[in-house]
DNA sequence: TTAAATGTATTACAGGTGTAATCCATAAGG
DNA sequence: CCTTATGGATTACACCTGTAATACATTTAA
């Protein structure tokens, strides 16, 4: 899978939500967050479509970048990594560390037994 | 926090897992999984040691080192900055990824229901 | 028509990382 | 005692990353 790097994911996250954006627009829409000089930016552009996470249209001379690759699909990638590497593959005891600090609220717990829900429809159904 | 990389994550799972060790001993326990040479593992152990993360103590001229961290802070540390990075700081987005992909087991849902029901014990008693 | 502005492409450069090799002191063996 | 082996310390080196600056080609404003 094509690595992204930090940096490099603000950029990715600003068109995974509006696509496709101009450089300037991309400069712009960072502005809020990030103190990035603006060729900073377009550096980070340039790295991502190397590595072929970004695509880009021409419009007149400018470029209209689009992502190549979906959020989910990075997000389950991710995701199945980092907890693979960190908690030896067991997502509860990552979402133990949630509980444990206070970072759960209503929404996640009502998403997560829906999640169980289904599970064990699934389990039954077997 | 003490930045670690990949690389010397894997010398600090052994040394949470064991401790004290010799650099050899590491290296042994390391032997399974990763085809490193000796030295590439007596640098990372130098590396760590320099970034805090590991003491040492002297036996004869060898060194028996430990872990200056718990794995528990650094799993909490790096669950939250996890999350917050590419889920926007919602652990159960994350969740319903490996529920997707079939990667919650039995133990995995048993735990959480167990979280699930503290908290809301946890609420009502506020 | 010529100079300035603007977009992308190329180059820069220090610090981290993976992956060792070499150096140096000393302990151990002969 | 002298040589060799062994442990840590230092050095190496290419690639990635953060963070730009500079170069270059055009478009546009004067």
């Amino acid at each position: 899978m094509i690595e992204i790097s930090n940096a490099e994911l603000s950029v990715m996250q600003v068109l995974w939500q509006r696509q496709p954006l101009s450089a300037n627009d991309v400069v712009a829409a960072l502005g809020n967050d990030k103190d990035w000089h603006e060729k900073t930016v377009k550096t980070l552009l340039n790295r991502l479509v190397s590595k072929g996470a970004l695509g880009f249209d021409k419009d007149g001379r400018a470029y209209l970048y689009y992502p190549l690759i979906a959020e989910q699909d990075y997000q389950l990638q991710q995701g199945r990594s980092f907890v693979e590497r960190i908690f030896a593959g067991r997502v509860a005891p990552l979402v133990a560390g949630f509980a444990s600090q206070n970072k759960l609220n209503a929404d996640d717990v009502q998403q997560l037994k829906q999640l169980i829900a289904e599970w064990e429809q699934e389990q039954r159904h077997d």
